[in-house]
RNA sequence: GCCGGAGUGGCGAAACUGGCAGACGCGCUGGACUCAAAAUCCAGUGAGGUUCACCCCUCGUGUCGGUUCGAUUCCGACCUCCGGCACCA
């Protein structure tokens, strides 16, 4: 019997697959399709044990469709784009490009070793251009249609990474890539309507229905969609040379309080802030305050860190319900980039407003009465009241609830002309401009006489130019390179500059998986006839750290490109799980802790097969998990217990009968039982659960009661094929596990696939496991003939009866009662009832005889 | 503060629809094999009590309470941890 050996099997494997083209798929209408996406890999450099993981979970999911019949796209690439890369140019000298594919070599290569059954031929990087042309002409066609427009405005701006970040990249006011401390900048910047999708992508949210629960409510949150109103405050003229103003309008989600109303309160950045300061009566101290707030650090006001301050205007509103005036006050916490940058302050009922007028003396007006409090009053309130309740001095309205308030006086306002009912979004559009080499050149050119001008589709790609030098510093690296900058405008032919930002590499990541379906196409980003049979993409695997980012983004392409009519689905993913991390001594694994496990390092001691089924075995895949390396060797111990039992099997049993050539002992229909039970376990936890653990455990099930058979039935596992009076094993003891083995190598062959097709072969299988089909459960096998069933006293378990699977149930209750256990237990008390599940379980009810 | 998820042996975990808590693995203990070891195979392994032993009993799924014949599972309150959102009007 040869020993297990992971390092020639894996090769030999690795090597036919790739010879016969195994894992290479093309679209075929008669076959159910399956497609299997993990997130694609930035090349950093090394993928360590945490990494591959993903790769393994999506792997066992391909090979199992595989094997029950879909046609199965399961591709890899590379989200190439990105500052790594530049950094280090900046730090090595080493130019992107070289970095980029030098990481790339080396971690395909590290992936082929994993065995994972990758369509390689459709493997791209973004960062080709033959693949970020189709980020520009996606640009080009939301540029028409108004979903991507320029616009000057605040920023967020990493001094580290000398550039931009879209609000999803800022991470407790700090960059998501290197943790520094985001400031603010003024620029012209490129921005996606995400905006207009907001209802959608918060509509499609509800109908994920195999998405985890977590990461739907990360984007509900993200979205932030708030019921309301916009209310008008007409601005009541200072002094008689001033112009009439246009009314304020304020955004309020409580309507119901605006009796409660006593000051409209104005960001710095508002545009009525710097009229009311041209005509006030010190203009100069007037713009000094503003240009203090406005000064403020960005983060620190939009997170609550600053102290409320605000000054009068010294002039008026009228608030339009209550017909009084109240003051102007500009506040330094009411934010111009949400809502109308304005609001109305109701002290007794926002604990900002409250915190914000009992600093400055503003009257605390009560008008709602939450319920069954008692009454509160505005001079002693302690706290702002947010809850709803009954309305009180708030004119006709009073006496209505909170919830019919907001309507009647939404309607009202409508019907005045003063206000209406609206909805606000805390979703901003996303910015995508970077001031950085290594990405997508943005396809724009600026001409004196046109304008802003698309650069023609023809024209595409716009090639990033190759640049040398890096500094790190200064904006946008491709500024300095003239030749790059300097072009013809496409609608006049005069001179013109190009625009010198690239496109935020979560473009790249936005719409990749449909490049997979037609990785060569260079007519179009992708045909559509491709995307309508592999898409949507059936099982979609990654970090939980995309919850919004990416997975926002690829919603919100969908959804373009639905608009475009290149894609038929509304969602891009149908199921989406989200793997845990691997730790190890309770960290993250990463390069500066020093705590990364190579999977290479492993590989030479355990092989693929071992390290694969450990990390599916450990935990359920969204769990994250410790690394240790005896629970590896478990996994290592496992296999070979599997190929020792096949191996031996193989030789006790040259041939072995057919099953329906003998005639099978209750012995042997055990294990048939056991056989097809654990068919039908792993079939619907790899399919329906993705408990890829359970799994895992049933299988090892299998073998130990593989071992247990074997022993009592001289099939020699570790004895000789037959016991010392020479009589050989029972043909029908032989034709029952050579089933159970054969499915057992079926079955673990997405876990262990090198192993798994070595054994098939040994078998004598040609074809592989692919052409042998995923086993099926024969219900009729699966059946148990005999069954346990425990008997309780009073939810207390007190006896076991073992009787035929279809057992009557007053059968049960008779059996039960006559139990002496269950005597001891019942003795002097009366039996109140005995429930019975057939199949399941008895449980004996009895009461002391007082109790009624 | 709001929203979501989790809490089970020495450890990783399992229990899928309210029905035998701890499957499977790691670790540990003992045995077989061996000159010996490694490897392998077999057995035991939640805590406590009782017993020569087999049996048997009590407790036990973060805490307290509830519903139920029966709760790791459902409900209420609370504690702890993880994640998201948070001056968003």
């Amino acid at each position: 019997m040869r020993d297990y050996d992971p390092q020639s099997i894996e090769k030999k494997w690795q090597q036919r697959w790739r010879d016969s083209r195994a894992f290479e798929v093309a679209e075929d209408p008669g076959r159910p399709k399956f497609y299997c996406l993990v997130m694609f890999a930035y090349p950093s450099g090394h993928a360590h044990v945490g990494h591959v993981r993903n790769y393994m979970i999506g792997d066992v999911v391909a090979r199992t469709r595989r094997m029950q019949g879909y046609n199965v796209l399961h591709p890899f690439g590379w989200d190439a784009f990105g500052m790594p890369a530049e950094n280090a140019a900046i730090k090595h000298g080493i130019h992107p490009e070289r970095w980029t594919l030098d990481n790339i070599a080396h971690m395909k290569g590290q992936l082929q070793r994993l065995g994972i059954s990758y369509a390689w031929e459709r493997e791209f990087a973004t960062c080709e251009r033959d693949y970020y042309k189709w980020n520009q002409w996606i640009f080009l066609r939301m540029f028409e249609r108004g979903l991507a427009y320029r616009q000057r405005s605040a920023v967020n701006w990493c001094p580290s990474c000398e550039t931009v970040l879209a609000n999803e990249q800022v991470v407790d006011g700090a960059c998501w890539r290197c943790d520094t401390q985001v400031g603010t900048r003024e620029l012209n910047q490129w921005f996606f309507r995400i905006t207009r999708y907001a209802d959608a992508l918060l509509e499609g949210a509800e109908r994920l229905e195999q998405w985890p629960e977590q990461v739907l409510t990360m984007q509900r949150n993200w979205i932030g969609r708030s019921h309301g109103a916009r209310v008008r405050f007409a601005v009541i003229p200072g002094r008689e040379a001033d112009a009439a103003e246009e009314p304020v309008e304020v955004f309020t989600t409580r309507i119901d309080t605006i009796y409660g109303a006593t000051a409209v309160l104005l960001a710095p950045e508002h545009p009525l802030a710097e009229r009311l300061a041209a005509s006030s009566a010190d203009p100069a101290a007037f713009r000094a305050q503003l240009d203090r707030f406005r000064a403020l650090d960005r983060t620190a006001r939009t997170t609550g860190q600053i102290e409320k301050e605000g000054f009068d205007t010294g002039r008026q509103a009228l608030n339009p319900f209550t017909g009084k005036p109240v003051p102007i006050w500009i506040a330094n916490f009411v934010l111009a980039e949400y809502g109308t940058g304005a609001i109305m302050a109701v002290p007794a009922h926002d604990q900002r407003d409250f915190e914000f007028a009992r600093r400055y003396g503003l009257p605390v007006t009560v008008v709602v009465q939450p319920d069954g409090a008692p009454p509160l009053r505005g001079e002693t309130l302690e706290a702002a009241s947010a809850e709803h309740g009954v309305l009180v001095d708030s004119g006709p309205f009073s006496g209505l609830s909170s919830a019919a308030a907001m309507r009647a006086m939404t309607q009202a306002a409508e019907e005045r002309g003063t206000g209406r009912g609206e909805v606000q979004f805390r979703l901003k559009d996303w910015g995508v401009s970077r001031q950085r080499y290594w990405g997508t050149p943005i396809p724009i050119v600026y001409c004196e006489t046109c304008g802003t001008q698309p650069v023609p589709d023809e024209d595409l790609p716009v090639e990033l130019p190759r640049v040398e030098q890096f500094s790190g510093r200064g904006d946008s690296p491709l500024a300095e390179v003239p030749e790059f900058v300097a072009t013809a405008c496409p609608g006049c032919g005069g001179p013109a500059k190009r625009e010198t930002d690239t496109m935020d590499t979560f473009v790249d990541s936005s719409w990749y998986f449909y490049r997979y379906c037609d990785p060569r196409n260079d007519a179009q980003p992708f045909d559509p006839a491709t995307v309508a049979y592999w898409g949507p993409i059936d099982f979609y695997s990654g970090g939980i750290e995309h919850a919004i980012l990416h997975l926002i983004y690829s919603r919100f392409f969908c959804r373009v490109l639905n608009d475009l009519g290149m894609v038929e689905h509304e969602e891009p993913f149908k199921r989406l799980l989200t793997q845990g991390m691997v730790l190890r001594n309770g960290a993250v694994m990463s390069k500066s802790r020093g705590n990364v496990v190579d999977p290479d390092d492993m590989l030479a001691t355990y092989g693929a097969d071992a390290l694969r089924l450990y990390e599916m075995f450990v935990a359920p895949p969204e769990r994250e998990i410790e690394w240790t390396d005896a629970g590896l060797e478990g996994s290592y111990r496992f296999l070979g217990r599997v190929w020792r039992l096949v191996s031996a099997f193989c030789t006790a049993a040259p041939d072995c009968p057919a099953l329906d050539a003998v005639d099978l002992q209750s012995a042997d229909r055990a294990l048939r039982r056991r056989t097809h039970d654990t068919i039908r376990r792993v079939s619907s936890d790899i399919d329906v659960r993705v408990h890829l653990n359970t799994a895992v455990s049933a299988l090892m099930e299998l073998v130990n009661e593989l071992y247990a058979f074997c022993a009592r039935e001289r099939i020699g596992v570790e004895q000789p094929a037959a016991d010392e009076s020479g009589r050989p094993p029972r043909p029908a003891a032989l034709a029952v596990v050579r089933e159970a083995v054969e499915a057992l190598v079926l079955m673990l062959s997405p876990f262990a696939p090198h192993l798994a097709e070595e054994l098939w072969e040994v078998l004598g299988h040609a074809g592989g496991v692919v052409a042998a089909g995923w086993p099926e459960c024969d219900e009729e096998a699966a059946r148990a003939e005999e069954i346990v069933v425990p008997v309780q006293v009073n939810g207390r378990l007190r006896a076991r009866l073992t009787v035929a699977a279809d057992a009557p149930p007053d059968m049960l209750e008779a059996l039960a009662l006559k139990d002496p256990h269950v005597g001891a237990h019942t003795a002097g008390k009366r039996i109140a009832k005995v429930i019975v599940v057939p199949g399941k379980l008895v449980n004996v009810v009895a009461r002391s005889r007082e109790d009624r």
